[in-house]
DNA sequence: CCTAATGTCTCTAGCAACTATAGCTTCAAG
DNA sequence: CTTGAAGCTATAGTTGCTAGAGACATTAGG
């Protein structure tokens, strides 16, 4: 049994972040010591592994909800997982295009910017002016941060 | 002079953004009616339409606090404004090359998995195991200082 | 065995950048 | 003059943590 600062370390996770989980019921309430204290199996540290995993890859901690109860029905069908797996594609793919609207805009203003006072500054000017811009990177929802 | 829900149209911001920018001190404090309602000029309108246009294209509302200001004082170099410009990019490139890689893990994912039981899902398997993946996708935990 | 240094406990509050609700007041149209 | 939309303030919720305070537990060294 692994107390949660070497689960934490095992698994790449920060404590308060366990116990954060742990709070909103990602994780099951741990085990505890004598003196109250977090302890955790081998199960506990694979099921910590795989939320930091899907953290990495994007998923949302509602995603790795499902994600997780569906895990626990090895025979059930696995068409709602790769659901889940393909939205997430589809929402990482539509920032993708997001973001290579900005980046390219982004750019443009670097390199057309001469240098010199604000008056005359291309960044300042663009932001002041999307009719300035090549592309319609605008959009409803601003990016989330990840 | 308008009222804040002509102008929230007018700049494509809802009418609680922009007194939350009011409060946060983004927008100075508008003017008021006789009844004590927000009036605006063009200039707030620019200002906000400046907002709006630097969210679009991923500044952070600090940033934008700087680069108004800096806006605001015409005769100055523009050397910070572009500084921010071109931090704003670098943090565009190193969000769009993670999430390349995400993209990249997630196709695997989802074009692996043939369908059929949880226990045999591909999805679920490299959730559970980053070994499986092709890419080192994972978070960086420290800024890069350059 | 004692002590000091960590580690862990609970609880609360804070971060970005809004968004939503409640319970009012004011305004504009009919 | 009435009604309904739009405005006001204030508070709380969102996501996914992170930081602090103050108390208790455990462990390593002497
Ligand atoms: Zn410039
Ligand atoms: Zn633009
Ligand atoms: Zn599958
Ligand atoms: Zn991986």
């Amino acid at each position: 049994m692994l107390t949660i600062g070497k689960l934490g370390e095992a698994a790449g996770v920060k404590v308060p972040t366990i116990r954060y989980y742990e709070q909103i019921g990602l994780l099951p309430e741990a085990e505890r010591s004598a003196g109250n204290q977090r302890l955790y199996s081998r199960k506990a540290m694979e099921r910590l592994a795989f939320i930091r995993h899907a953290r990495d890859l994007g998923f949302t901690l509602e995603a790795i909800r499902d994600l997780l109860s569906l895990s626990d029905r090895p025979d059930q069908s696995c068409a709602a997982a790769d659901a889940i797996a393909k939205a997430q594609l589809a929402e990482v793919e539509s920032r993708l295009a997001r973001l290579t609207a900005l980046k390219a805009e982004l750019e443009r203003m670097v390199v057309q910017c001469a240098g010199g006072k604000i008056a005359d500054c291309r960044v300042i000017e663009v932001l002041g002016d999307h009719s300035l811009c090549a592309t319609d990177h605008r959009h409803p929802e601003i990016e989330a941060t990840q």
